[in-house]
DNA sequence: GGGCGGTTATA
DNA sequence: GTATAACCGCCCG
């Protein structure tokens, strides 16, 4: 059992006692409202989390409403003046941020707080006798100045009654400050009575009296037994008191059974919101309380590059600044940036360098109490646009298409001139892509691998998950350093690739011809989006989840028991070991797969596979298209607006994320449903073109089969022409189930298969499939001889290439692995007619680019063979024979 | 919350 | 038997 300290904050004491303490001090947020309490209890909360380190501490608050006293006593704290409202107001404020900073709070309506620590403090006693709980509490602590919580010290409780001069009363403490043990207090207030509280007591009885009575008689009951006993005056009040004492008893006596919300258990304390927290401290300028969270040790290697910071109180070194770029050839620019996602992210601001060992840094959407001044993003980017935009001057950047994107969205940068600065920019991270696919392209791997130098991480300074801390709210100085050595990594990372390029003729036109100039199509792209109707995917939705619902309950009955149907993992108990089906195929993690191949076959035995497969393939559907897709809906736009990653796969290929539009159901009926959701606006319509096979014709046009490449030239229907080559008939005799096959053939030799895998796919013999195989290669010597050589060449170069002389570099080709080396040489075999088609549809989507006149037709998604557009309904039939001939 | 395995959507 | 992305469950810290 972990044994800590508990420590229970009347945090509902502190409010007062702190406002009290500092009212007149004034302090107030940007926008007028007090904070003396806010900032009051908060310091006692850090005083707190620092002189007990390990504790765990609960603030306990008051909750609304009269509370079960006021039902007992009617007149029950009639006496107490008015909350003044600068206390009221501050409370919500004061818990948000309690909430925020992770602490755990517990506050119950028409409760007490004192009541809540009361029954706290019998939970923690409860744990601490009980063995099954996880948790005991070697010391708990009560800290309040309020007298009535004394009753509470005991052998395990003590009182913290002044945290500042850590005064900590144990039973001792409490006797010898009112005269009467922990226990009598009850008894002692009730004799004195609260005039504020309007708990009656005896009149005329103060601390003197009760601590006598108390101590010759042992309690309110031994003082009121003998009442008879006592003369003068103060006997006859306490005679006089006899009816209501008891009710006083009841009403100082604090309750330890409320039925809490929370239990103790639960009150932990977690990681702080730390964006949110930020967000609270700078609306309440709670400058310290920034500076903290800000103060967090980065661990810098020791770096050579200088940063500067141009701040808004010197518009001369702005102008200097501009000055010096303007008198630049090249040089490099690093964004900071509130987000990740480019419909959303604006300027926090931006870092320049023109040499190796220096960068500048200038602020201007950093969003905290205590900035230091800033220019304003407008001023800012309206002075650059001349040079971002000059074709002379050369730009250097790490994903230049995001910078595009801001300065299109957020200020009113036309698409122009966003091509103008594309044009004369170089991006670091194709740059290193084209370089060579499979490495990392970020820029702490590229200082890392070019330069030798430790870039600083993004993480380091931010954090990360819940404990993230956006840019905007991070100290300039910090910022200003990381992005001033940003800017200076770049400006020495171009020179490095670029020379690197050179090296490679090849390469060098890859970059320049294909994947430079593609950035800014895929920004506009992007940019344009895909208009959804969200009503259609709504409607779906509910149809599936209905369905879902069925299947589920169907396969529940079939099971004999209810289980998580989404787990593969109880499934596959259900099914091998509850069932008893026969295991066909294991996972790669050596457990029997329930993959869709498997429940295929064992479908043909039972419902209930079938079932599981009809049940994934709709929550599929719904889970990743129609319930997710109208939640990434622009809400300004309210357009799709997906984002084409330029440098993650390895053979040249695009891909698309957030969402994934290149995954866009197709092959089932309700599957092509999904694809009707995406709509054109009124007068325009969506037109799709893409190549035909074109993956065969580029492996024709690489081996110069001259069986392929005749079927092509012919025209004819290619799965069908090698259909009849294999099975030696006459093409107009080539029967479904012969097409059929010779697709999966041809298919397989795209992708590298082995006689083996083809027999498994086509359902025959390995020795038929051999047979297969070495009839194909006898029909198509020209595939075989091709294979031959990318297999020879992949494995003593390290890489294949494109037609356009792209290089996918495969590192696992001469790995003492087999199985990696195995699957190295089938992407050898892969990566030209996989990147080659890659390069052929992103030239054709330079060369449409210009062709498409604005508002008349735009690209809006590219997948793999396939371009997208939503063109002008009445202007289709042109922009047909553009996109066919171009 | 992060990472990974399993599964399934596309070309 | 190539290339991807996203979702869910599950385990870990």
């Amino acid at each position: 059992m972990a044994e800590r300290t508990l420590i229970l904050v009347d945090a509902s004491g502190y409010v007062f006692r702190t406002h009290y303490a500092l009212v007149n001090q004034g302090l107030t947020s940007p926008d007028g409202q007090a904070t003396h309490i806010i900032m009051g209890v908060l310091n006692m909360l850090d005083r707190l989390q620092n002189q007990y380190a390990d504790a765990s501490i609960i603030m306990v608050f008051d909750g609304k409403g009269p509370g079960v006293r006021a039902e007992w006593a009617s007149d029950y704290k009639e006496n107490r003046p008015p909350t003044p409202q600068d206390i009221k107001s501050q409370i919500p404020p004061l818990q948000e941020i309690i909430r925020a900073r992770g602490t755990p709070l517990a506050v119950e309506e028409n409760t007490e707080a004192d009541d809540i620590i009361a029954t706290l403090v019998k939970q923690a006693k409860q744990a601490n006798e009980s063995n099954a709980s996880k948790q005991s509490y070697q010391k708990i602590i009560v800290a309040s100045g309020d007298k009535d919580l004394a009753q509470l010290v005991d052998e395990q409780v003590s009182m913290l009654y002044d945290d500042k001069n850590n005064i900590l009363w144990d039973i001792a403490g409490v006797t010898e400050k009112y005269g009467v043990p922990p226990r009598l207090i009850p008894d002692y207030l009730s004799l004195i009575g609260d005039k504020v509280d309007n708990i009656h007591g005896v009149d005329k009885v103060g601390p003197k009296t009760a601590t006598a009575w108390l101590n010759e008689y042992d309690s309110l009951q031994g003082v009121m037994d003998n009442s008879d006993k006592i003369g003068g005056k103060v006997g006859e009040n306490l005679r006089a008191a006899l009816s209501y004492l008891p009710l006083s008893l009841k009403m100082n006596t604090l309750i330890s059974d409320i039925p809490l919300s929370a239990s103790l258990a639960e009150l932990e304390q977690k990681e702080p919101d730390t964006n949110k927290l930020m967000k609270l401290y700078t609306k309440f300028g709670l400058k310290r309380f920034i500076k903290d969270m800000q103060d967090i040790d980065v661990p810098r290697p020791a770096t050579t590059i200088s940063s500067k910071v141009i701040g808004g109180d010197n518009p001369e070194e702005w102008s200097k600044m501009l000055q010096l770029l303007q008198g630049q050839e090249t040089f490099a620019l690093s964004l900071i940036l509130s987000d990740s996602d480019f419909m959303v992210a604006e300027l926090v601001g931006i870092a320049f360098a023109v040499q190796d060992d220096a960068g500048f840094y200038v602020p201007c959407g950093h969003d905290y109490a205590g900035t230091t001044d800033q220019l304003k993003a407008d001023d800012i980017l309206q002075d650059l646009l001349p040079l971002l935009t000059a074709a002379d001057k050369r730009k250097v950047g790490h994903n230049t298409k995001m910078i595009a994107h801001l300065l299109a969205n957020k200020y009113q940068v036309s698409d122009k001139d966003c091509d103008a600065m594309l044009d004369s920019s170089d991006d670091l991270m194709i740059m290193s892509y084209v370089n060579n696919s499979a490495e990392k392209h970020d820029l702490v791997s590229l200082s890392a691998k070019y330069l030798k130098q430790d870039k600083q991480d993004l993480v380091d300074l931010t954090g990360k998950g819940r404990s993230r801390i956006p840019l905007n709210l991070l100290d300039i100085d910090k910022v200003g350093a990381y992005a001033a050595e940003e800017a200076a990594l770049c400006f020495q990372l171009q020179r490095e690739l670029s020379s690197q390029l050179q090296k490679e003729n090849t390469l060098q036109q890859v970059y320049e011809k294909i994947d430079l100039p593609l950035v800014k199509l895929l920004r506009q792209a992007e940019r344009q989006g895909a208009l959804l109707d969200t009503k259609i995917l709504a409607n779906q939705s509910k149809g599936i989840e209905a369905e879902m619902l069925k299947l589920q309950q169907k396969a529940f009955k079939l099971a004999g028991t209810e289980f998580n149907i989404n787990s593969p993992s109880q499934l596959k108990e259900i099914l091998y070991n509850k069932m008893g089906f026969s295991t066909k195929a294991k996972t790669s993690g050596g457990q029997a797969s329930t993959a869709e191949h498997v429940l295929v076959e064992l479908a043909k035995e039972h419902e209930f596979p079938g079932l599981i497969l009809e049940y994934r393939s709709v929550s599929k559907l719904k889970n990743t298209y129609t319930d997710a897709l109208p939640l990434l809906v622009n809400p300004d736009t309210k357009r799709l607006h997906t984002s084409f990653n330029q440098a993650v796969a390895s053979t040249g290929r695009l891909s698309s994320v957030n969402p994934n539009l290149q995954n866009i159901p197709m092959r089932t009926e309700a599957g092509r449903n999904v694809r009707a959701a995406f709509t054109a606006p009124a007068g325009m319509v969506i037109a799709a073109a893409d190549y035909s096979q074109v993956e065969l014709r580029i492996m024709a046009q690489l081996s110069g089969d001259a069986a392929l490449v005749e079927a092509f030239e012919a025209g004819q229907d290619v799965h069908a022409a090698t259909a009849a080559e294999i099975f030696d008939i006459p093409l107009d005799k080539v029967d479904r189930d012969q097409r059929r096959r010779a697709k999966i053939i041809n298919f397989g030799l795209i992708y590298g298969m082995g006689p083996f895998g083809l027999a498994k796919q086509l359902g025959i013999s390995n020795k038929e499939g051999q047979d297969f195989v070495a009839l194909y290669f006898l029909r198509y010597p020209g595939v075989l001889q091709y294979m031959e050589d990318v297999r020879a060449t992949a494995t003593k170069q390290g890489w294949a290439a494109t037609l356009s002389g792209r290089r996918v570099y495969l590192p696992q080709i001469n790995s003492d692995n087999f199985i990696a080396k195995q699957a190295a040489v089938r992407a050898a075999i892969n990566a030209p007619v996989q990147g080659s088609a890659a390069d052929l549809i992103k030239l054709a989507m330079i060369k449409l680019q210009p062709q498409l006149k604005q508002g008349e037709a735009h690209m809006i998604l590219q997948v793999h063979d396939e371009l997208v557009f939503e063109i002008r309904e009445d202007l289709v039939d042109k922009y047909k024979k553009i996109i066919k001939q171009t």
